[in-house]
DNA sequence: TGTACATCAGTGAACGCGCGTTCACTGATGTAC
DNA sequence: TGTACATCAGTGAACGCGCGTTCACTGATGTAC
């Protein structure tokens, strides 16, 4: 039995165990939660500076637990970074379908497929801007995460955020707007564009541009893939 | 008096003293040159595991000095990143160079443009795939160096790269190719696409695809910019 | 239903590591007389 | 030209830090009889 709480599942012991809240002594030996938990403190160290943030004691010690405590639900600092960085990709792509619910079901099937394109690129730059940390752990472990999609990275519609790109691409097609023969990859040319300009954003010269600016080049930056694709 | 060796300045001692090998155990007291011998490992270090490699002790090691000479030249390990970074940035100048030297200057003005800002995409991704330490390493520093374009970043011409991003844009604006409108913010309109693409190839799904379809999809970000601009 | 028992989540202490950085020093070098 | 001297590049030893990880443990919990 599991149920939601601020988007990460709470196991609750057996019918009804009241979960504890992490950021107070535990009265009870057993944590109850202590996978999650860590979870949860992993997502907020990672929010405040990225993944080189998640660091295993730092996690157990927010969460009030012993450092070696975490060994029992995790392989070593890279398990945890790992989950962190799943439950990033989730937050990325459920902040890519709160875009989505706003496309207008209205108008041409070309206009509402280019919109819903738009809106992809649109959420992901805003969360690059409004969470640099996640947005830059989401995209941080390689190895394994990228190849194999686990469901952890999907937001509450079942997809990851580059599954969701390629929704809107595939709806592209189907609204004649972009030619079929052009579709196959066509998923790389679109993020490499917003990926880049994440990066400018975050890291590069435009690091420190006020938001009137910022959009401007992100609208520009989106006209140029919908255009150049 | 300077000599160039291997890219780096080589200070030589008054008139006429034989620079010391630094993979060589010294036989004199002094080491001579030792700011740029650590710089030049720090480039190594660079080379193989990108900025975070970029280890003080490491860097003194390799040149056969105590852990602290380096606070003879270094204010901080920050300082000695710093540098790096900047000779990072200068070695992909030069090789964005090198690729312009490729272009052919017969055919239409316009032709010439265009080949020119294909040649610094080309060099820019290149340069991402064989040297991806260095690549990491050039736009990992941002405070300062980014905004404060130093001398030493530039490559041989003089120019840094996004200098010369900007010149081969500016080209195009005067064989009539891109309406000088749009000249102005061009830069990171280009500069996202082709960096995201970079992102994508050395960290990204596309990690570890054959050279052929790494050359293929850098063609079409390319025409991507190209028509999107 | 009560009791003995096995399980295993969390403890406490310790490890080895490598890092950046500071200190007081030394002695070769280049310079001033 | 020779000698006394100041400079300052590199030394040797040590510091405190925080990290990831391992060890033998303990004791509350849920379960089998």
């Amino acid at each position: 039995m599991t149920r939601e709480v601020d988007g990460v599942h709470i196991e609750t012991e057996h019918q009804m165990v009241t979960p504890r809240k992490t950021t107070l002594k535990r009265s009870t030996y057993r944590h109850g939660d202590l996978h999650n938990a860590l979870v949860q403190a992993g997502i907020e160290l990672a929010r405040g500076g990225g993944p080189d943030a998640v660091v295993l004691r730092e996690a157990t010690r927010q969460v009030g637990v012993a450092p070696n405590a975490a060994y029992r639900h995790f392989a070593d600092r890279r398990a945890l970074l790992l989950a962190v960085c799943a439950v990033a990709q989730a937050k990325l792509a459920e902040a890519m379908e709160a875009e989505l619910a706003k496309v207008p079901s209205e108008g041409s099937r070309s206009d509402i497929a280019q919109a819903t394109l738009r809106a992809v690129g649109t959420a992901y730059l805003a969360f690059a801007k409004k969470e640099p940390g996640l947005f830059r752990t989401a995209f941080s472990v390689h190895e394994d995460l990228q190849r194999a999609t686990t469901p952890d990275m999907a937001g509450p519609g079942g997809l990851t955020p580059f599954q969701i790109l390629g929704a809107a691409l595939d709806k592209l097609v189907d609204a004649g707007v972009l030619p079929p023969e052009r579709r196959p990859g066509a998923e790389f040319l679109a993020w490499s564009a917003v990926h880049g300009l994440a990066m400018l954003l975050l890291d590069g010269p435009l690091r420190s541009i006020d938001t009137d600016l910022t959009q401007a080049i992100s609208e520009r930056v989106l006209r140029m893939v919908e255009n150049g694709l």
